[in-house]
DNA sequence: CCGCACGATGACAACGATGTCCAGCACCAG
DNA sequence: CTGGTGCTGGACATCGTTGTCATCGTGCGG
């Protein structure tokens, strides 16, 4: 900066003036700054601007668990979206799942000052987050609650997605259902499981502890839990799977099978509509949760003190054929 | 700071060798500043830190078309997975093939002071880049060319690709074969396009302007050209689609054919595998575009000095089925 | 018993930018 | 000619942190 007050020949305050459009500045003088701006190609140092004026950082951390996994790109470019209309920007770290690169992750997005942060948790225990919370940077949690922390969450209907799902495959005339869920440890994944086991108690089925599996991952365990399920002594004639991963695992093992069990599967995915058959889904919009966690976080930045919201997005069953089959 | 100096008793300096793990402090000192630090929740500000140092920002700024994209999602995560294991975070910018936005982006990044940054440009226009590049901000670019700068560069065979899939479907005996490709005006379509013309000559299949359509995005202007293309008098039995948007849209369209013509795509995609029938790509692989760019940036921050270099990472054809349906 | 080295600590400037406040200057009305 | 007014431009402090250097005991070898 002062190299371009040298080359213009004024002062480092009046090069600031020209920056920050400050109307107090003579139009030539103004001119022979701007020209010596862009000869020595100057740009100012926002984290020097940002600090004196003690102005927020303009950034906004995101800590999700995987951004390659689409339903999390879905709700970065979201977030994205509404951070860019405020003039901010988004900074990403993937936790995999582990609790303690989550809290690395998340206490170094703070020491950079963040303006707020958006976090899918890995972990159940976000005490540390305190201190900063008090300090004044908000927290929005997204698609899974704060382990035992109290903040603004956005999930979605899990239960009532998966009772759904049931409903649908009762309706179909089956009473033998399996489900294949997350890790245990994961909140949507027992929420998951507990909307299970309403839906099947809406339905009048016994539920049966033979036909649940929870955290299988790989497309081996997988397709061994459904041969188990669907060929096993249980003869289950309808899946429910718990995510978007496991459910493409699923429809990969079912194209094996010498008789192929319904299917619903929880969260939609691309191309599930070209599938053989088409995978019907309990669909929620990654969009949406994104959406709302960011308003959400701009309207704490807005000053919003109220208490922490919790909001529960709507999910909504998209019928497209693999649980429309009927029992054998 | 300094109202942990307070708290602890001492002076902010040696607040500051605490959080810097200084060998020179006293044992007992060093507790009560911890102490201090712990009750009144300190964390240090990194942007002053590095304003002071004259360190790098440890940021590594990404901009590319769409995170959303499970492509450049992809991408993004190997970038990550690098800059993580240099202490670096990554700030991502989506452009949305608009070059002004692009440009804001990149400007703005620069004014963060980024470490470096990672681009899939959706311009022609770079020079705006040559004074950051002075300045030593480094960039690399990745799926696409700098438009009018020499910079270090990461792109795909992709005329070599797109011939591969032409001479695929000529294996299996198909004259008469369409291209569908992304607009004219980005370089990896033109590059396609290219590899598809010389994959015809290699087949000696006379080239044919009619059985080129470029540009089309969306599910109705696909759906109309292949119908076009197939059942219109050039007969195609064949087509090629240049990237992975553009090959589900097709998917698409072939489905609600009376006659399917056989199909490679361009880009890999989930589910590929599990279409009727599995559709044959032209793979190359997003983590391996985002890690072969992150280590030329890491090499670049690592002081190398040479001149940029071009990287042209090779593809692979997965025949799955699609592509071997031979002409009726 | 002196001086010296060494460990521990603090005062101060500086990173790059901007807010505050004041001085200079031209211009105009009175 | 004077004082006010409206612009401009500059000196200085400051944001939070760290590098440099100085200070101050204290213990130890000579």
């Amino acid at each position: 900066m002062s190299d371009v007050a040298r080359l213009a020949g004024v002062s480092i305050k009046t090069v600031s003036r020209v920056v920050n459009n400050e109307p107090s500045v003579h139009t030539e003088t103004a001119a022979k700054v701007l020209a010596a701006i862009e000869r020595l190609g100057f740009r100012r140092n926002l984290g020097a601007r940002n600090l004196r004026r003690g102005s927020s950082s303009g950034i906004i951390g995101l800590v999700l668990e995987d951004v390659a996994n689409p339903f999390y790109s879905g709700l970065t470019r979201a977030v994205e979206e509404i951070a860019r209309a405020t003039g901010r920007h988004v900074l990403t770290g993937s936790s995999d799942e582990d609790q303690d690169r989550e809290r690395e992750l998340t206490l170094e997005f703070c020491a950079r000052r963040v303006d707020g942060l958006i976090m899918i948790p890995a972990g159940e225990r976000h005490g540390y987050l305190v201190p900063e919370m008090q300090a004044g940077t908000p927290v929005v949690f997204v698609d899974r609650p704060a382990g035992d922390i109290v903040a603004d969450t956005v999930l979605v209907d899990n239960i009532g997605g998966a009772a759904a799902a049931v409903t649908h495959l009762a309706a179909h005339g089956h009473r033998k259902i399996g489900f294949l869920g997350d890790a245990e440890e994961i909140f949507t994944a027992r929420e998951r499981l507990r909307g299970f086991r309403e839906g099947c108690g809406n339905a009048g089925i016994p539920f049966d502890p033979r036909l649940v599996a929870m955290g299988p991952h790989t497309q081996e365990g997988i397709t061994a839990i459904v041969r188990e399920f669907v060929l096993g002594p249980t003869g289950a004639t309808a899946l429910v799977s718990g995510n978007n991963r496991i459910t493409v695992n699923v429809v990969r093992a079912i194209a094996g099978l010498p008789r192929r069990p319904a299917l619903v599967g929880f969260d939609d995915f691309e191309l599930a509509d070209l599938l053989d058959p088409p995978v019907t889904v309990v669909a929620h919009d990654a969009d949406a949760l994104g959406s709302a966690a960011a308003n959400l976080l701009m309207a704490r930045l807005d000053g919003d003190t109220s208490a922490p919201k919790r909001q529960t997005l709507p999910v909504r069953l998209v019928p497209r054929g693999s649980g429309e089959t009927p029992p054998p």
